[in-house]
DNA sequence: TAATCGTAGGTTTTT
DNA sequence: CCTACGATTA
């Protein structure tokens, strides 16, 4: 576990833990953490009655709260940093300890598997084997997969159906909107993908959506081609992720024996990062969270009040696995394929009172509204489940009480907020303020943020402690701006990791392979099929796909079926025709060894055979050697599955593969996929009107809109442990053509007491100085101005005042004055940079002049030149560039 | 089948 | 402006 994830420090670390405290649970509690239950547990236990668990041990007494209050619905309110994941995860280690419910009686949801995978060890961790058995532990997709399999048939699938990831889906709906005879550059089928996300989303299935909505697409076709594509779905024995939710939302809703039995089943629901909830899973939460009906038979509850020895002992017993998976469902028919309505779930029932349901959230941190979240779910929690204890973590753990002060102010700019106020006890006056720097445009801004990092690193900071990169972060609100610091760095020889680029299994390569594993396990997958028939190359071009496709739809049958047909006849030239039966027969063959061969070997066989691998043994392009590096990954990968079916099916819902965190490298990512991440450094670029908030999520989203762009806003400040740096610059290129830009309305919103405008310790060239453009209207205007009286920051207002009145194309002056930074200011950097550079001359290069080189970036090159640990390579692609060595490896 | 030209779009992302 | 993809052409 890297101390980068972990949301709260754990159980030693824990600030006000002191190490000296007894870590027996003989121990009475802690006087700070009186709750009434715990002082009535401590003094059973000074009477040896009841051993307070030590995995209760530095919990404060809010956290202790969430842990302890089992019975009925709760609403966590976590802010950032306050302990979250621990409260959750101890919650339902005292669930397990206390006998309450066994492992299989409790449903645990999160949005990622990251997440559910930190869960699930740190409940083992807590609770030991405990865990083990925790069936219903997952992701909101992994748990609709695995309760879809089960009752697959009552929608018309069958349990072995396949998962489509978006490429599939888009080729499917393509032909879709071919098929309907529209012109699909008018039509795009990312478009029309978007649209049946959303709706699924909300849980709409093809009779529930909009009728504005059906009108948007395709001339009025769009509930049609909903539909068609759903049929088509079925026809495959297939699901998107939607389905994941929407099916068991059906099956739930029509079959009352079912429901009831799940019902019963799960005594406790944790829901974790409930703000992101969106209402399909706040449907499928609310079905499952309401009391049994009356017929349900809900089964034999587990004895209570057992402590933790008795938990071992029943443990041993293990009954969890018969509860979950030896009872079948009886009763159990296959229900008509009616849709229900689609009406308010669980209205008028008054019985969800009392369930046992814990969410945890922030409201404050919703930030995937766009995609479907719906904050809503969070506000309305006291109503929707009446009786909720409502207990708010607002003790924070993770940043200074500058960085603390400046998020808590900016998001109090929100309206419609539960309210959280965070605080610390943290009392350095060592901290530093949140700092606020200027740069004329993109290029000094990450030339800046590069030399920062090179002063932390070397231990040049205000600390004169060394900084591991591992420990800083620069955190952008869109990807593009990644680029910029990517270059520098790539020029400095600094070493970065790009977090949430283009996946595993998201790669082209990995998905072709992927593409043959599953039509030899799915000889139904049509969509496999068309993927891989002509990669590699067999001359079986489109004509070939459109007519064995047409032939398999009029017979209803596969493409790979309707291929073993075709072959015997006429219909093909005798080159497609031969290419084709070689297909066939190949597949035919693998489908055998499928039962016989070790699932690895006949894999590591199949892309042998099919020309796959030879085919990026020939290519000559810069990717190909990485491309084979993958592809032999993936089979590493596959070793840990029993079987090729195991792994597909592990593949579909896990995209991500853990990559090498070895190096020290400072992490570039998006506002987005910080969440959840913390770092003692904090970069945060770009902060300008337009960039930041974002032009669209104003225009599209209006005040919402804008209040989700300063929710990310204080995603991204609450990341930041000891040290937060907001950077705005004057000019940006948008779409390629240079604009003036605002600083962030986010800036003015930040409480001048924990901010400084930072002063530029290098030469700016003046370009403030002499401010030809007089005081600025912000100084009238803004609450705190008066505070920001450092030239910096009325050097920032300045431009943000001329920057309103002119743009780039007409201020020749400043343009000069860019210039003199250009040739001032960098200058010096660089060289520094080299100095750091020269530190490990010492060392022999394991690279000589000439060496053939790949490099993850560029591709291939020759070693022109190596200084220490830096080589200057001439790439084959990418010309002349000087990288660190630990990026090239050699070909 | 590869190579080249033209055009559209250019926020955030999981499963 | 610059990239990525699709369509057209050799």
């Amino acid at each position: 576990m890297t101390s980068g994830f972990d949301d709260i420090p754990f159980f030693d670390e824990e600030p006000d833990a002191p190490s000296a405290r007894p870590k027996t649970n003989r121990e009475p509690a802690p006087e700070r953490s009186g709750g009434s239950g715990i002082a009535a547990r401590a003094l059973a236990a000074r009477n040896g009655a009841v051993a307070r668990p030590s995995y209760l041990d530095g919990l404060n007494p809010e956290q202790l709260r969430a842990v302890e209050t089992l019975d009925g619905p709760v609403l966590v309110l976590a802010g950032a940093g306050t302990g979250k994941t621990r409260v959750l995860t101890t919650r339902i280690a005292h669930i397990l300890a206390t006998g309450r419910a066994y492992p299989s009686q409790i449903l645990a949801v999160t949005f990622t598997n990251k997440a559910a995978r930190e869960m699930r060890e740190r409940i083992t961790h807590l609770a030991g084997e405990a865990v083990e058995g925790m069936p219903w532990l997952g992701t909101f997709h992994s748990i609709g997969v695995k309760f879809l399999r089960r009752h697959a048939e009552i929608v018309s699938l069958r349990s072995d159906f396949t998962i489509l990831d978006t490429d599939d889906v888009l080729r499917l709906i393509k032909q879709l909107i071919q098929a309907e005879g529209l012109d699909d550059k008018r039509w795009p089928a990312r478009q029309f993908a978007l649209m049946i996300d959303g709706w699924k989303n909300k849980g709409l299935d093809p009779s529930q959506i909009p009728e504005g909505d059906s009108r948007a697409f395709a001339n009025g076709k769009g509930r049609a081609l909903y539909t068609a594509y759903q049929n088509r779905l079925l026809s495959l024995n297939a699901c998107d992720f939607g389905d994941l939710l929407m099916h068991p939302i059906r099956i739930l809703k029509t079959n009352p024996d079912i429901l009831a039995d799940y019902q019963g089943r799960f005594r406790y629901i944790l829901v974790d990062e409930y703000q992101d909830t969106n209402s399909a899973q706040y449907m499928w939460l609310r079905l499952l969270a309401q009391r049994p009906g009356r017929k349900s038979p809900s089964p034999t509850p587990p004895h209570k009040g057992a402590g933790l020895g008795a938990r071992s002992a029943r443990l041993g017993a293990t009954s969890d696995t018969d509860v979950v998976d030896g009872d079948e469902f009886p009763g159990d028919a296959p229900q008509p394929d009616s849709l229900p309505p689609v009406g308010r779930v669980g209205e008028g029932s008054s019985s969800h009172a009392s369930v046992n349901i814990c969410c945890v959230g922030d409201d404050d941190q919703a930030i995937y509204g766009w995609r479907g979240a719906d904050v809503d779910n969070i506000l309305r929690f006291e109503k929707d489940f009446p009786g909720a204890a409502v207990i708010r973590l607002e003790r924070n753990y993770r940043s200074t009480a500058h960085i603390l002060g400046a998020s808590g102010h900016l998001i109090a700019h929100n309206e419609g907020r539960l309210g959280k106020t965070l605080f610390t006890e943290r009392q350095d006056p060592e901290d530093e303020k949140v700092q606020v720097h200027a740069a004329w445009d993109s290029e000094e801004e990450a030339r800046a943020i590069g030399e920062e990092i090179e002063r932390l690193q070397r231990g040049d900071g205000a600390d004169g402690v060394k900084h591991l990169l591992n420990n800083m972060a620069i955190l952008v609100r869109a990807s593009f701006q990644m680029r910029e610091f990517e270059d520098r760095f790539v020029t400095l020889g600094l070493n970065y990791r790009v977090i949430g680029g283009p996946r595993f299994y998201e790669r082209m390569e990995i998905r072709d392979a992927m593409a043959y594993f599953r039509l030899v396990c799915q000889p139904a997958d049509d969509l496999a099929f068309e993927r891989i028939i002509n990669t590699p190359k067999r001359g079986l071009g489109d004509t070939t796909v459109r007519n064995l496709h047409d032939y398999a739809r009029a017979r209803n049958i596969p493409m790979l079926a309707a291929a073993a047909d075709i072959v015997e006849t006429e219909e093909f030239k005798p080159k497609a025709r031969k290419a084709l039966f070689d297909v066939v027969a190949n597949f035919q063959r693998w489908q055998k060894l499928l039962e016989t061969m070790a699932h690895t070997e006949l894999a590591e066989q199949i892309l042998e055979e099919s020309g796959y691998t030879d085919m990026w043994k020939n290519d000559k392009s810069a990717e190909a050697p990485g491309r084979l590096e993958n592809l032999k990954e993936l089979i590493r990968s596959m070793d840990a599955f029993e079987s090729m079916r195991g792994f597909l099916e592990h593949v579909s819902l896990v995209m991500d593969a853990e990559q090498n965190e070895q190096m020290d490298a400072v992490s570039i990512m998006t506002l987005h996929s910080a969440k959840g991440l913390e770092f003692d450094t904090v970069f945060l670029p770009g902060w300008e009107e337009g960039l930041f908030p974002h032009q669209r999520a104003l225009d599209e989203g209006g005040r919402n809109g804008l209040e989700e762009e300063r929710r990310l806003a204080y995603v991204g400040l609450t990341r930041a442990k000891k040290r937060l740096h907001i950077w705005f610059v004057s000019n940006r290129r948008i779409h390629g053509l240079w604009q003036s830009t605002i600083p962030s309305r986010f800036l003015d919103e930040l409480p001048p007491d924990h901010v400084e405008v930072a002063e530029a310790e290098q030469s700016y060239g003046g370009y403030g100085r002499g401010n030809p453009y007089g005081q600025s209207r912000f100084d009238k205007q803004e609450p705190f101005a008066s505070s920001y009286s450092s030239p910096g920051w009325q050097r920032a207002q300045a431009n943000k005042t001329e920057a309103t009145r002119s743009n780039w194309g007409n201020r020749s002056g400043v343009s000069v004055e860019r210039v003199g930074y250009g040739e001032a200011g960098p200058t010096g950097r660089v060289i520094q940079g080299e100095l750091v550079a020269k530190s490990k001359i010492d060392e022999p290069s394991k690279f000589a002049i000439g060496d053939r080189v790949f490099h993850i970036k560029f591709g291939n090159g020759n070693v022109a030149a190596i200084e220490g640990n830096k080589l200057t390579i001439e790439f084959d692609r990418a010309g002349q560039k000087r990288v660190l060595d630990g990026f090239v490896d050699k070909a």
